[in-house]
DNA sequence: GCGGCAATTGATCAACCGATCAACTCAGAG
DNA sequence: CTCTGAGTTGATCGGTTGATCAATTGCCGC
């Protein structure tokens, strides 16, 4: 069996390669951080040398933006399928995406650096606000923006916050949906529904 | 006048030297963020070869964490004059603290690599935590400290994020007290002092 | 006034970075 | 079967980093 880097792969196709090399940059973006991501050690986990990587990327700024942009999306589609403003709230908050926590946290801390990295944070963020705000109008709430953008900042902030304590990660979904009830104007326990 | 590097400094004792290396790199993470701390640009900030920083701190991992703590504490100290929890979240919200958000996100980020400056946001989340928990506590509030966990993470999230959105940062004290009136069982307005 | 010692310098080292490019190798068209 | 062009290599360059240390400087007690 290979150790961390890929077999030594067979020539590919150029869309082909490119892909694989999103892919391998991909993975070393979860498991070791955005700052990871070096011609060097990108091109090692793709079995592949270094100059390849460079040879299909525009520069490594261009690949940490698309890195981060390919993370965040897939995230958004894996989520996509949850219906109900509370499950989705419990998915986020759930523990079991402090890989892709990361990854937000590191590039939201790179931004002000890579003007590319700063763009995407920015589309993606818009992206998920969408995807809160509709689910919040469907669960008939009036006026769902600024509590989309709110929510939104409260789960990753919350995330973050676990993410560096340690030990103890805390249920943080039950406050959160009481906190939701609150800023729609609903009543308690409107979006409980747990039971 | 000097430049930005400070007038060439004469000899001073030790631990003066210290210190006033340390309110440079101090300085310099405010304004260029935590990842500027390097050996040589500190010692420009300080007016001071680099060889000489090297020699007043255990390592750069040391001095980030140092600087890191010291920036977080002041502001705790600077916030420790404000009474009552919803003038507190105003305050913590109001977009005059960009900088020290920043660095708090390149903490968070940093801190899987650098074992110290992961310590050092333990120990501040810890001791912020505790503040928020008094302030809740005076306001009548039972059982809170999950609440001061998750208002926490609230604010640094929704701070982050107006920090990456860039022109549009809204105002969310409002849904954040109204948030934290729910989270605590308490009135609608129960917390809204502003008239 | 003068020695001694702490403060300070800045060149130096190895390691890593992104980027470049001449040279090599192989698959597939003709 | 050959030959062309796309895929690929890896050495190389200039730059930055943290760390080290012999050499120098200047203050302070005597």
């Amino acid at each position: 069996m290979p150790s961390t880097t890929t077999a030594p792969s067979a020539r590919l196709a150029g869309p082909a390669r490119r892909a694989a090399i999103l892919a391998a940059a991909t993975e070393l973006a979860l498991s070791d951080g955005l700052a990871a991501l070096t011609l060097r050690r990108v091109g090692e986990r793709a079995g592949v040398a270094s100059g390849l990587v460079a040879h299909y990327v525009d520069g490594m700024d261009a690949l940490v933006a698309e890195v981060f942009a390919g993370i965040s999306a897939r995230e958004r589609s894996e989520v996509a399928g949850v219906r109900g403003i509370a499950p989705l709230v419990r998915t986020l908050t759930d523990g079991t995406r402090d890989a892709v926590t990361r990854v937000w946290v590191q590039a939201w801390a790179e931004s002000p650096a890579h003007a590319r990295l700063a763009a995407a944070v920015r589309d993606e963020q818009a992206a998920w606000r969408a995807l809160l705000e509709d689910a919040l109008r469907e669960a008939g709430a009036a006026d769902a923006a600024p509590v989309a953008r709110a929510l939104l900042g409260m789960i990753d902030g919350v995330n973050a916050h676990a993410l560096a304590g340690g030990r103890d990660r805390a249920d943080h979904a039950p406050l959160l949906l009481r906190a939701l009830e609150a800023m729609l104007g609903m009543q308690r326990g409107a979006l409980d529904d747990s039971q």
